[in-house]
DNA sequence: ACCTGAACACCGTTCAAGT
DNA sequence: ACCTGAACACCGTTCAAGT
């Protein structure tokens, strides 16, 4: 009865990534082959190069989605503490590291090392995420946390923390307790320190105008 | 004149990872195949089975051998501040920054996700090198900087941050003197916290048992 | 013990050709 | 535009056999 050819009309891109999402979940990295996502899709195995020059291309695709997938669930965890502006910030690293904990080789794949500069998706992907973090960090300055000027850096620096922590569970070097632990410790020691004499001090000698045309 | 034969008597194995390290340096984690190691070592290419169970075994020994040399950079760049703690530890997290500008690809196998538990040999690698951490923020107490009882969380709070920072930068997110800067203020909040009353409090009401038996 | 050589079942990538 | 099918040059892994 159903003509099957024309499934694959202008959707396999999205067939394909779909489908490497979940083999990435379930096997990890290195099960990912092209041909084998073709074979599932029902096409030959030079049509995916259609939608992906080759197999960092589908990779990129992969971690772009990754970091707006993330962003989400950063934006979400905030907003589910609207009262209490360290509840946020716990909520929101903790949901990192569920992310973490949930999707380890797709977290692995988006801070992977590159050698060359980030693709254009990717790199807008990031940038977003970043406005996610810094629109909750600016929820500090009203709650009287750090000043305005700092948003940024103390921002920069408590993710990459967390960053951090999630890297330490996903390569199995800490327990999922544990880093619960940790992020607890990392997001008091932030707080404290981002309100004490010594920081405003060391923040006033070592202003920094960087980031706004940073590579991210 | 000189025989070739018995070049490899029981020193292949040092052979093949001296040379992986090269592949991974120069060319990154995807170009690192066993059949090349085994050719430009002469030997056929099933010859590092003897040695290497798999790929995964040699990517293994690699991160062993990373953990090594980065906990040697991290204990002289410590040594090299022997007065003051807050240059120490300045100069410990530049190390590591600078490991990660020199060897991304060998970082990122460092901290890969894993599916299983380390293998044997990995864990004791990252075992050194978290003592070795452990004795420069030890110089924290006796400089007046935290209580002794802190020096575990806080040294793996402060290590997450740098990993973070330095996953920041091989992942192309920030560049090199970026994560100079961030470095900077990491350190600074990291003090200023950590001698706050509000951290006093918290860690007194929230005491960690839980890093002795850890799978660190 | 340590290594060889052939074999198996995969890969990514390219390219002329089809519709 | 989008896909096919064959071809090329690789892989990791296994295993009987050699020394």
């Amino acid at each position: 009865m159903a003509d099957r050819k024309p499934f694959h009309h202008g959707n396999l891109r999205a067939v394909l990534l779909d489908q490497a999402q979940v083999v990435l979940h379930e096997r990890g990295l290195s099960a990912l082959s092209l041909r084998e996502l073709a074979r599932e899709a029902g096409v030959s195995h030079a049509a995916p190069r259609k939608h992906f020059i080759d197999r960092d291309a589908l990779l990129d695709a992969l971690a772009e989605r990754g970091f707006a997938r993330l962003a989400e669930r950063l934006r979400d965890a905030a907003a589910g503490e609207p009262d209490d502006f360290r509840r946020a910030l716990h909520a929101t690293a903790s949901a990192y590291i569920d992310f973490a904990v949930a999707e380890p080789a797709l977290l692995d794949l988006m801070f992977a090392a590159k050698a060359d500069s980030p693709s254009d998706g990717v790199r807008s992907a990031v940038t977003h995420q970043l406005e996610t973090l810094l629109s909750i960090g600016a929820r500090g300055v009203a709650a009287g946390a750090y000043a305005e000027a700092d948003v940024e850096r103390l921002i920069l620096v408590l993710s990459a923390s967390v960053q951090g922590i999630g890297a330490l569970v996903t390569s199995r070097r800490i327990t999922v307790s544990q880093s619960e632990a940790l992020i607890d410790d990392a997001v008091a020691l932030f707080l404290g320190g981002a309100s004490t004499d010594s920081w405003r001090a060391f923040a006033d000698e070592h202003p920094r105008q960087i980031w706004k045309d940073a590579a991210l």
